[in-house]
RNA sequence: GGAGGGGUUCCCGAGUGGCCAAAGGGAGCAGACUGUAAAUCUGCCGGCGGAGCCUACGGAGGUUCGAAUCCUCCCCCCUCCA
């Protein structure tokens, strides 16, 4: 049978690992405890974090108990692997609730019922460290050569590195000691810049208890252009519904590149392998439908069935896009069939009749529901033929809606480009 | 503590008295081509109902007809020395 080290690495989700027979060996002695530690540096995680977060579901429904580990201590002091500069120094309070906030964020990914997976948070250790004890008891472990070579300090060598973030790494090794003391948790997974935090973890473990613990990392996701998982032209893709809808993160999804397509589906939903291995004989239409699936199963497993049916279906209409064929991917529960009209994932703007009366500049309604971000935006905008109402061009910035553009109905449909939408209805 | 170098529009980075809403690049947006992809090409890329006006070059003052550019003080960052 396999296990869930076989399984994380079949699907891309190992980068590095301390021992790789030692680790199969552990999963092989039955259940494992790992831990992932999640930085609270703002009140919701992101795409960037769904890796991690995968990890750890794979890891739970084959048999292991995952601890996801909230920074609540090392927030206060800042990670500076692979950063440039020192991250803006948080106040204890947004720490708190920014990790309160990870912590219900990671429920829905995670069944931390009847200790079927843990939920810490390092703050409950951290802040009570007396420091002429830790220096004594944990840092005399460390050479600081030693540190002064790891590569995750690299980059700051030059460009400054203070005392406060030096210290990270011996907090997140101590983290991870202490989680073994305590939790029996032998490995720890997170991002490749990680390693050496991960590295000095297992180190202080062999030093103070003379075992055995181990490390995996993930590969840095980037798109097939190199560029960082999750960043868009509207910033940050958040798994928070309120900072980033069900409908554009359905959209990211559905608009990755081809050549991510079949390693995203690995990644990011738990559709079987050899139904994704068909992607890479798909082109054109079909491949648009294995997006689809794609934005879907994502969705689904950050926003629940229900969003992620709705998301679909706002799409399949706003693109006039062909339901996905019966026979692909069959473990997905994607709708088949093309749904009745439903917009409501898209975002509406009101304007009211008595307005309509006089008419309304459709350069200042853009700019008023927020599809443009000035009135000079939406000049700009018609000016180069980029804004649409029901599919018909805007001409001029001069233009009009008047009740006549409603053709009856009581809303339309403002485009803007080619894939942002905006529903304007009229209010009476 | 001493010496030196810096802080420019989303980011990098040029600009050292008017020609600067500020070169160039990146990101982004739109158009064309497509498949809601990528690549490519073209246009745009502070705000204001078009004119001109307002806001912007770390902060506060000052010199000047005129300052991102000169002067004073302050804040922050980096490098070298201690």
């Amino acid at each position: 049978m396999k296990s869930a080290y076989d399984i994380l690495k079949e699907r891309g989700f190992i980068e590095q690992v301390t021992d790789e027979t030692l680790i199969k060996k552990l999963f092989a002695e039955g259940q494992v405890n790992c831990y992932i530690g999640f930085d609270p540096t703002a009140a919701s995680l992101h795409i960037g974090s769904l890796v991690p977060i995968m990890s750890l579901a794979h890891m739970q429904a084959n048999g292991n108990k995952p601890i996801a580990l909230v920074g609540g201590g090392t927030g206060l002091i800042g990670d500076p692997s692979g950063k440039t500069e020192m991250r803006q120094v948080l106040t204890r309070e947004q720490i708190d609730y920014n990790a309160q906030c990870l912590g219900k964020q990671l429920s829905q990914y995670l069944d931390f019922s009847d200790g079927k997976a843990l939920l810490l948070n390092n703050a409950d250790w951290l802040t009570k460290i007396n420091y002429i004890e830790f220096l004594r008891d944990v840092g005399r472990h460390f050479s600081v050569n030693h540190m002064l070579a790891a590569e995750s300090y690299k980059i700051r060598m030059e460009k400054g590195l203070n005392f406060i973030e030096f210290n990270y790494m011996i907090l997140q090794a101590y983290d991870f000691f202490y989680l073994f003391q305590n939790y029996g948790c032998a490995l720890q997974m997170g991002g490749n810049d990680q390693w050496g935090n991960m590295l000095a973890g297992t180190e202080l473990i062999r030093k103070i208890a003379a075992k055995d613990a181990h490390a995996v990392t993930f590969p840095l996701i980037t798109t097939s252009l190199g560029q960082k998982m999750g960043k868009t032209e509207k910033g940050t893709i958040w798994l928070d519904k309120n900072l980033t809808t069900p409908y554009e993160y359905y959209q990211y999804w559905v608009n990755c590149n081809d050549a991510d397509l079949e390693r995203f589906l690995k990644l990011f939903t738990f559709l079987p392998l050899n139904e994704i291995s068909v992607v890479k004989k798909l082109s054109d239409a079909q491949l648009n439908m294995a997006k689809a699936v794609l934005a879907f199963e994502a969705t689904k497993v950050t926003h629940g069935e229900q969003e992620a049916v709705a998301a679909w279906q706002a799409s399949m209409e706003a693109f006039h896009s062909r339901p996905v064929d019966a026979d692909m991917f069959p473990s997905s529960s994607i709708p088949r069939t093309a749904a009745a009209s439903d917009t409501s994932a898209i975002t509406r703007y009101k304007v009211s009749r008595k307005d309509l009366e006089t008419g309304v500049l459709i350069t200042s309604a853009c700019a008023k529901a927020e599809l443009t971000k000035s009135l000079s935006e939406s000049k700009r905008l018609i000016e180069q033929g980029g804004i649409y109402i029901n599919d018909r061009q805007v001409k001029s910035v001069d233009e009009k809606l008047t009740v006549a553009d409603f053709s009856g109905g009581n809303e339309l449909r403002v485009r803007k480009g080619k894939k942002k939408y905006l529903i304007i209805e009229i209010q009476d």
